[in-house]
DNA sequence: TCTGGGGTCCTGATGCTT
DNA sequence: TCTGAAGCATCAGGACCC
């Protein structure tokens, strides 16, 4: 890593759901397993590595994955299972670094650059972190990829699963990328593979080749296609990121076609959403209301609203109001509604984001020094308890880094 | 085969203001 | 007063990611 720009790594658990399961019921172990929803419009969310070779995979109608691989055992998602178990492999992470930008529950960025000596070279730290995953969660594998950018390092990570581990220098990331279908690109999905391939380009190495003003027609995916294809991206680990939107969203046994179906799933959809809110102290500023037609074609309506909120109650409100602007009939296969343009995290949480990225730094201090002269004293006692999490995560960090023989040097 | 749920981001159309 | 252009914000739809 001598060298490097940066050094930032990937880490992606192996098929996590399904491996959750396999952890947890030791029958299920060796076996073919789809975790999935059993309902008729159901999909496949994760297919353990039995399963794969049958030609089943995540995002495969269940109906499909079942006809495929008639053997493999379908088990209901257990969010509550899986969000408890990402926490124990996050705070493994954040053992290695002081920045993890956690993607989805099984996966995140570490940004090595300031702390990857400590480990010796990259091989010697991901085999580390691979055995430090294992030991916390009772044997689940990560796949880890690492590399100079976010991209690389991803696209390494998904190069050898399961249980993988490559590195990619940075000067050699180019010619790594080269050979590699358009498929790996970060945003290139079946839409503009296809257009690329209409250009000819099917592999990594011919857009990065590509004269721009040919990739031009891709608008901006074309040029941010064409840097990622050239190893160039800059975009930093984010430990901290606030959300834009919350949703929820319904897709139904059967379709609904009247206005009084459709207002009962909103409604319902309207409570889901401001508990999040409530939970995550944020309010809204705006409401989206979503219906898929049978033939897969979406129609959304939105709207801003007077005053930011949190209750069900005006987001349902709005939510009915922008329906009767609805005029095609239906039926609707689903019903959906978001709250966006989102304000007001409330000082606790935006505390808790900031403090946890600095205890993390080993600067809870003085973050709580600027709480106090922004909020007064008592704004810093609540902080202190709401931040317990983080200051326990600072310290195991901290800690970490002492047995060592270094303090996480001046950043 | 028949297509989830929760997100982010981009694009083109439209409307308002200057 | 009318008209058009430019700039900006908002909206609807859709691509993409895990």
């Amino acid at each position: 890593m001598k060298g490097w720009p940066r050094a930032i790594a990937h880490a992606d658990m192996d098929a996590f759901y399904a491996a959750v399961e396999q952890l947890d019921d030791p029958a299920l172990r060796g076996k073919p397993v789809l975790v999935g929803p059993a309902s008729r419009r159901g999909v496949v969310l994760t297919a353990s590595y039995e399963a794969r070779p049958a030609g089943v995979g995540s995002a495969m109608p269940m109906a499909l994955a079942r006809r495929r691989c008639p053997e493999a055992l379908v088990i209901p998602p257990r969010f509550a299972r899986y969000r408890e178990v990402s926490r124990i492999v996050m705070n493994v992470f954040a053992r290695f670094s002081p920045a993890v930008e956690a993607l989805s529950l099984d996966e995140a960025f570490l940004d090595m650059t300031g702390s990857a000596h400590l480990f010796g070279d990259a091989e010697a730290f991901a085999r580390e972190l691979k055995a430090a995953v294992a030991a916390a969660t009772g044997g689940l594998t990560v796949s880890v990829g690492f590399s100079a950018t976010k991209f690389v390092a991803k696209a390494a990570s998904a190069y050898a699963k399961p249980d993988g581990l490559t590195i990619v220098p940075p000067d050699a990331a180019r010619a790594w990328l080269a050979p590699q279908p358009v498929s790996v690109l970060w945003g290139a999905g079946p839409k503009l593979q296809a257009k690329l391939a209409a250009l000819g380009m099917t592999s990594v190495g011919q857009v990065a080749a590509a004269d721009p003003r040919a990739l031009a027609a891709l608008g901006k995916a074309g040029a941010h296609l064409q840097a990622l294809a050239r190893a160039e991206d800059p975009r930093a680990v984010q430990a901290a990121r606030t959300a834009k939107s919350m949703s929820s969203e319904q897709t139904l046994e059967t379709d609904v076609r009247t206005r009084e179906e459709i207002r009962f799933h909103l409604r319902a959809a309207a409570e889901r959403v401001a508990r999040r809110l409530r939970k995550q102290r944020y309010r809204a500023r705006g409401v989206r209301v979503k219906l898929k037609r049978a033939d897969f074609r979406s129609v959304t309506r939105q709207t801003a609203l007077a005053e930011p909120t949190q209750t069900s109650a005006r987001l349902f409100e709005a939510a009915a109001a922008l329906l009767s602007e609805v005029r095609d009939p239906g039926p609707f296969r689903l019903v959906g509604l978001a709250a966006f343009d989102l304000v007001g995290a409330g000082a606790a949480q935006q505390l808790d984001l900031l403090a946890g990225a600095a205890a993390r730094a080993g600067r809870l201090e003085a973050v709580l020094d600027a709480v106090e002269a922004r909020f007064g004293p008592g704004a810093v006692r609540r902080a202190r308890e709401a931040l317990r999490p983080g200051v326990v995560q600072a310290d195991t960090s901290l800690d970490f880094l002492r047995t060592r023989g270094d303090d996480g040097g001046d950043d």
